[in-house]
DNA sequence: TCTTGATTTGACCATCTGGTCAAACTCACG
DNA sequence: CGTGAGTTTGACCAGATGGTCAAATCAAGA
């Protein structure tokens, strides 16, 4: 382990390589499914000298997670309370939707994480994600409020823009199998902007 | 391994408890995270014994999958071509939402099984599902050409019903840290059936 | 009751897996 | 170019895990 200076050129390469091949094993097998040695090769270097940049998988894991985090929530972050509501609101669907279309692996590893109970991230889900979702959902109340939008439950619209959004990386695989050749992107955009345009129109 | 004949009282009641005992398991850390020590355990059998029941982990999980799938698509099954289309849709998607609240652990055993590529059921996406769906997705087209509902892209809209009442299911750890006390259900079945009912309007 | 097939299990095995360690090698800089 | 810190690795270990097996126990019909 080296020492808490500021990390050498090797280190930040290496670290860097190592969290891009571990976001590839994590998003596809799972935090138990993915090996050490899996990550190790993917990322062209042996187990042992793996070991020597993150002190055990768990670490890679925290790693990834907290780094991706901030990523994952900037959309919703940028969600503006001064902006026009609708605009902004299909604004935040289509950043998603491309969200998945872009970064699938990252929507995999959080589902992946999420689907068996969030052992990892308990903490993230019940203070910073809930604090974020809660204040922009007092912002959609004060949307309906105004009459700008219809009036609904704001947390499950919220729900609902993450369900549809990241249903196409998740269950990729299952959406693929059914549409055949057809982009699952090129349907599901004009689908989903026509449903939330249908829904918040007062 | 007892012959082939007809299974004693004793079989039934021991696969059936292994099943059930598995469905809690492999649902909870998928099929990796899950250990056949813990199936036994749960089963209250030795290890010894559940083998002698299921050749392989791998068999009861296929066993679990396949016997669930029917189950799983039974309510888009029994979506009725004679019946009144908004009716029908609306009533579907209760359905849908219903099993995500009575059989959380069915919808993340497939949650499981597709956010990691679906390896050991990818036949039956491609065939099974992918013909039910398609069959389905006509009936819903001929009503969009009847302007019984308004017309949107059949397959997105039923995938949207998929993403929308299993994320419930599926993501529940995040639902719940999220709203709190408030039930995820009382307020997801509202606001979902506005949604449609706003989306198919013609 | 006796017999035979069904059921159960303790002990065991091979492999996989996360992680360690000492020794070897490389790099940057005085 | 020498030196000490940083980097890399082959060999290894302990525990977990899927699966086996022979022997013991049990159940039900003749």
């Amino acid at each position: 382990m080296p020492k808490d200076r500021a990390p050498t050129r090797i280190q930040k390469k290496n670290r860097a390589t190592i969290l891009e091949a571990a976001l590839n094993v994590f998003s596809a097998h799972g935090f138990r499914g993915a090996t050490v040695d899996q990550i190790a090769a993917e990322a062209g270097l042996s187990k042992p000298n793996l070991l020597y940049y993150f002190p055990s998988k768990e670490a890679i894991h925290t790693a990834l997670l907290s780094g991706l985090l901030d990523t994952w929530l900037a959309p919703l972050h940028d969600l503006n309370e001064d902006g026009e509501p609708m605009e902004e609101i299909l604004s935040y669907i289509r950043r998603k939707l491309q969200m998945s279309r872009e970064l699938p692996r990252e929507s995999r590893l959080f589902a992946n994480e999420l689907v068996q109970g969030a052992p990892r991230i308990q903490d993230a889900l019940s203070n910073d994600l809930k604090a974020l979702v809660d204040q922009k959902a007092a912002v959609l109340t004060k949307w309906m409020d105004q009459g700008k939008i219809a009036r609904v439950h704001p947390h499950h619209l919220i729900f609902s823009i993450w369900a549809l959004t990241q249903h196409y990386a998740d269950f990729d695989v299952q959406v693929r199998a059914i549409l055949g050749d057809e982009d699952p992107f090129d349907g599901a955009e004009p689908f989903i902007d026509t449903l939330y345009r249908k829904l918040l129109t007062p």
